[in-house]
DNA sequence: TCTCTGACTTCTA
DNA sequence: ATAGAAGCCAGAG
């Protein structure tokens, strides 16, 4: 639709950008949300925003924290799917030297 | 307009 | 390794 663009066509636009990386991430690995965040030139913040949004269309449990451990809300449910994609774990957190994805 | 909050990160002690 | 503080981004009241 021709439209001049707006505030929020362009959080759309970066939501989709989020996405799209997080798609791009090949299972049993993993990337943190400040790389995704640098990647396409946000903030890590915004990153699990737009996961929290609409992350239900993306693996977004391959997305963990800088120091490998997991959001609260969803950290159960995060080291289940990490653990059934055989990503190596240690106390809770992921080992992100052997998966982290670049 | 201001303030608070959150699936965060990095620095310093 | 643990703890506290500052920074950053966007939505809700």
């Amino acid at each position: 639709m021709a439209r001049p663009p707006s505030a929020r066509d362009f959080a759309q636009d970066v939501d989709e950008a989020v996405f799209d990386a997080v798609e791009d991430i090949p299972p049993g690995r993993v990337s943190t949300y400040g790389a995704i965040g640098r990647l396409i030139g946000v903030g890590p913040r915004r990153v699990a925003r737009a996961l929290s949004q609409g992350g239900g269309a993306v693996p977004w449990y391959r997305v963990v924290r800088a120091d490998g451990s997991m959001a609260e809300p969803v950290r159960a449910r995060q080291a289940e799917l990490l653990a059934a994609e055989g990503v190596p774990m240690r106390n809770g957190r992921v080992d992100l030297a052997a998966v982290v994805w670049p």
